[in-house]
RNA sequence: CGCGGGGUGGAGCAGCCCGGUAGCUCGUCAGGCUCAUAACCUGAAGGUCCUAGGUUCAAAUCCUAGCCCCGCAACCA
């Protein structure tokens, strides 16, 4: 064994992402879906004992929010700040424990964006080409041949196309790929599902990749990053959103990006944490082709190591509908929150669809797993536990029991293995065996009856000792995906502070002759 | 032959990667219990696991072909 000389905040830290959102709009349920994803795997991996940091944050610069700023008759900057603040306060609605919030905006940001667009121009990975195409003046946007209609015009809708020619800086991304294909067979977990991952190698293996355009001039686009090295360009997307991901690791002073970017000198803030390489990038499947295929490309470039793995969730219907702004069939988050609590939202969310397929959202599916699973399963059994160890021990818990504690042991375990691999449907479904079994043993020991007969008595301490302490054990292995419904069962338990070490959920550790603390439902039951 | 996903008892899903009692929630029927949020427990009915071939001692699970739904098709999670 080597001793680590490096100082404990040294060591690389668990980094886990969102997609950062496009300001442009409302948060609707689909963000809030991947900042859940992310936010468990972010809870589970501190509660495992990880360094964790979790990003998130928004895409700010582009054409439509200058349109949108302009048609509001505000600067593009205030425009902007507005929606951060209703877009932060969403994420605090979430009950999300992101460490930092970036804004693409930011002094931050920008000067990691320059500083690795000089470094990558001095390196002769752009380089400037006229392209010819039909431009839209009305939609400010070049059309290409997909957009024609099936007689070959342009729909009117576009207004007046005309013939123009633009410059712009492209970047190399020709050469890379047969190293890229070959580092996606060699690394399976790299994307995942797999089908995406098979996804992205088909495409790899059957197109020809086009070069980048990573640039747009200022005099049709003027609300992103100039270039350091040209004035008469922004640039475009890809060197501003993706960089999002580098750009805070190197604000928080991560040696791995700054020493890429060397010949720069980027302000960082006073800590030294180690990020990079990013752990999880969480996603949605539309956007798998740029953070599968450009995004390695550019850190390639840059010299940087790839992030160890793209986690790409699907997409929900509602009502087995496409949501849509225009048919009006969206689910609002905030809504939902409001009326059944944040953490019905987040169970929910990850118990009905796995992490990859699309899925399904109906309100009576909310309310039946709400009511049966939450309300009826959960909740039920903490509140006959602890109400029995309430009435007939007065709250005082009785000695150590294991007649439970195989059943809990089997969950733990179970349920550890499947945080540390992401799969958190199936953890929850491990969680609610063990409720169930839970259930069950309450019905076959019945110790309401045993209270009934004084002769019993040791019989239904070791009852009670094991129903107590199996909703202890729940409360630790829920607390990612509930933690105030976790932290809510620990405070009944008697127990300070919130269940949030996974190490907790070890057989015994609930004292005899420790008191417990008030008893509610945990979810009420909503009639309907 | 543009790309991808799906087709599992009445509904919605898991299982398929790593073949071997078809599992979960809801619903239906019949019991039990009364601690608890009219909650809980047990049992029953109900399935050609889309179709047809193939591999195998054994296939929902692997392979091939076909049918049917549904998304996507450059920046919408």
């Amino acid at each position: 064994m080597f001793v680590r000389q490096t100082a404990p905040d040294m060591s690389k830290r668990f980094y886990i992402t969102t997609a950062i959102d496009y300001v442009n709009g409302q948060p609707h349920l689909g963000h809030a879906y991947e900042k859940v994803i992310a936010d468990v795997i972010a809870r589970a991996h501190r509660s495992l004992g990880q360094e964790t940091f979790f990003l998130t944050g928004l895409d700010e610069h582009g054409q439509k929010v200058q349109q949108a700023a302009v048609a509001e008759g505000k600067t593009p900057q205030a425009y902007c700040d507005e929606l951060a603040a209703s877009w932060k306060s969403f994420a605090a609605k979430l009950n999300l424990t992101n460490d930092d919030f970036v804004r693409t905006t930011e002094p931050r940001h920008k000067q990691a964006v320059q500083a690795i667009l000089s470094k990558l121009h001095a390196d002769g990975q752009f380089y400037k080409a006229t392209y010819t195409g039909f431009y839209s003046t009305k939609e400010e946007t070049f059309l290409t041949e997909k957009d024609r209609g099936p007689d070959g015009t342009f729909d009117p809708a576009y207004g007046e196309v005309v013939e123009l020619q633009e410059d712009n800086y492209y970047f190399k991304l020709r050469d890379h790929q047969a190293w890229l294909i070959d580092y996606i067979e060699k690394n399976p977990g790299f994307i995942s599902p797999s089908y995406r991952r098979n996804e992205v190698l088909g495409f790899l293996k059957n197109n020809t990749l086009e070069d980048l355009c990573i640039t747009r001039p200022v005099g049709r686009l003027n609300w992103g990053i100039p270039l350091p090295f040209d004035p008469n360009f922004v640039t475009y997307v890809w060197f501003d959103a993706l960089v999002n991901y580098v750009s805070i690791p190197a604000a928080h002073g991560d040696e791995t990006v700054l020493s890429a970017l060397s010949n720069s000198k980027l302000k960082t803030q006073n800590s030294e944490l180690s990020l990079w390489p990013a752990d999880v990038h969480v996603i949605g499947k539309d956007i798998v082709k740029f953070h599968a295929v450009y995004w390695p490309i550019m850190l390639k470039a840059m010299n940087l190591p790839l992030p160890k793995q793209l986690v790409v969730h699907g997409w929900w219907q509602k009502d087995g509908q496409k949501m849509s702004k225009t048919t009006g069939n969206v689910v609002d988050p905030v809504a939902v929150i409001d009326e059944w609590g944040v953490d019905a939202f987040r169970f929910y969310s990850l118990r009905e669809l796995d992490i990859g397929p699309d899925g399904n959202w109906t309100d009576a599916g909310f309310k039946a797993r709400y009511q049966s699973e939450l309300a009826n399963g959960l909740g039920n059994l903490v509140n006959r536990s602890l109400s029995m160890l309430k009435r007939y021990r007065n709250g005082i818990v009785p000695n150590r029991s294991d007649e439970l504690k195989a059943d809990a042991e089997k969950a733990i375990s179970e349920t550890r293995s499947q945080l540390e691999a992401n799969e958190l449907q199936s953890a929850l479904q491990t969680i609610w065996s063990l409720i169930t079994r839970a259930n069950q043993y309450v019905d076959q020991t019945a110790p309401f009856k045993l209270a009934k007969d004084p002769a019993q008595a040791a019989r239904l301490d070791e009852v009670l000792y094991n129903l107590a302490e199996t909703c202890r054990v729940l409360a630790v292995l829920l607390w990612p995906f509930l933690p105030g419904t976790a932290t809510k069962m620990y405070s009944q338990l008697g127990l300070s502070g919130e269940p949030n070490q996974f190490s907790d959920a070890t057989w015994g550790k609930l004292a005899a002759g420790h008191t417990i603390g008030d008893v509610a439902p945990l979810f009420p039951r909503k009639d309907i």
